[in-house]
DNA sequence: TTTATAATTTAGACAAATCTAAAAATTAAA
DNA sequence: TTTAATTTTTAGATTTGTCTAAATTATAAA
């Protein structure tokens, strides 16, 4: 059993394993609010229960064991935003806090009770998708805004970017969760977006498309 | 604000402080399974921010302060305890642990988004009153067995004792919340209890007897 | 390829909460 | 009321996770 510094640690290198492999120091000493000291300290730790394969200098990759006990945590982390949006009506850039502490609560018998309540969710109110006990997630096929050619319409499903900024920025455009757009064209110039949305066009920046997830309309 | 460790001082002690009062070292050390003299180390810095009044060697009493951020845990416990009966289903036996570490999420949004979730429960699964925002409980004037007279009848409502055996113990005596009994007599032999519960009539020990929280018929 | 810069690690210290063993205070018993 | 037993406190050590400052290694630039 871990730690709940050592919950958050792997939740962290599995979120930045998915950009970069290794995951180096820095990067969660920057994520996790400490020092690279600190860091080194608790990366030693971690490999000596075997959650973590680090080489002095190079960085960490999870083992298997800690891979699986990172989407554990995710899994719990995204069942509880779940709840808290659907249930306690909260907004979807108010979940993230909360939702931090309640992954720590260890019952299983509680994860898999609350996972039957909001009648097995398969994502979260991102649009993350929330994997099963066993650590595998449902193929969901998204693409990026950025990714998609001239004309292709979609659904907005959700978001790889989680900063409050950013999420209320995404509201104030109208660019929530489940909103079909259309991509008219990216321009050559700069590479933003311009979208037909709500029968508006609006431009976006490529930094803000690129952190959308669409489901193309067959 | 409290750390996790020192709001699970305040909660013992307010408990203990029902029964005796200023509460012994001892006893605490007892209840939150530590060593007598963590429990002083802990007294003193308790006192030092003006959580309890401490006098070396006489034991500890909450000041109005630390009496507040008690009931206050007392309170998000309770409220996760419905929660976890009525919505995920737990038994009344299972949900202590559970609610023993949800109760230290610190979040008032949550907990009051819960408790309308909830819809304003004023007791807990054990029948126990749960505290409003100010730290006032609703009066529910409460008698034990044993304190019934010869012949009255009342209203299962609650207990006070939450081991898992003392709670299943009840249950299989048919001993459940809002069950009615009537006592037929105290004997005067050993105290023991003669009730009549569906029809039938059963024989309880008065330690039983002084745990079961009746409300009396009118 | 040497130098400069950036990233990482080590060494030693610190705060929170705990422990053991010994000392001090309180309470109960003779 | 002196002695014995119990309770509580102190002193010093330990563990977890953190920190600063200095040393080391890796990377980029001249």
């Amino acid at each position: 059993m871990q730690s709940y510094t050592e919950e958050n640690y792997l939740k962290i290198i599995y979120h930045l394993s998915v950009i970069s492999n290794p995951v180096q120091t820095n990067a969660i000493a920057e994520r996790i609010q400490t020092k690279a000291a600190s860091v080194t300290d608790m990366l030693k730790k971690l490999a000596d229960k075997a959650l973590v394969d680090y080489t002095k200098y190079q960085g960490v990759n999870l083992t298997q064991k800690g891979k699986l006990a990172a989407i554990n945590i995710v899994r719990r982390h995204r069942l509880w935003e779940v709840f808290l949006v659907e249930k306690l009506n909260f907004k979807w850039d108010e979940v993230h806090d909360v939702a931090e502490e309640l992954e720590h609560i260890k019952s299983n018998l509680l994860v898999e009770r609350l996972n039957e309540f909001l009648d097995f969710p398969k994502v979260d109110p991102h649009g993350d998708p929330i994997p099963d006990k066993d650590g595998n997630f449902e193929s969901l096929g998204f693409v990026k805004i950025n990714q998609l050619k001239d004309n292709e319409s979609g659904t907005i499903m959700g978001v790889s970017e989680h900063s409050t900024a950013f999420l209320k920025h995404l509201e104030k455009l109208g660019l929530i969760l489940g909103k079909t757009i259309k991509l008219i064209e990216i321009s050559a110039f700069d590479s933003s977006a311009e979208l037909l949305v709500d029968q508006q066009y609006i431009n976006i920046s490529k930094e803000l498309a690129k952190h959308i997830l669409i489901k193309k309309l067959v």
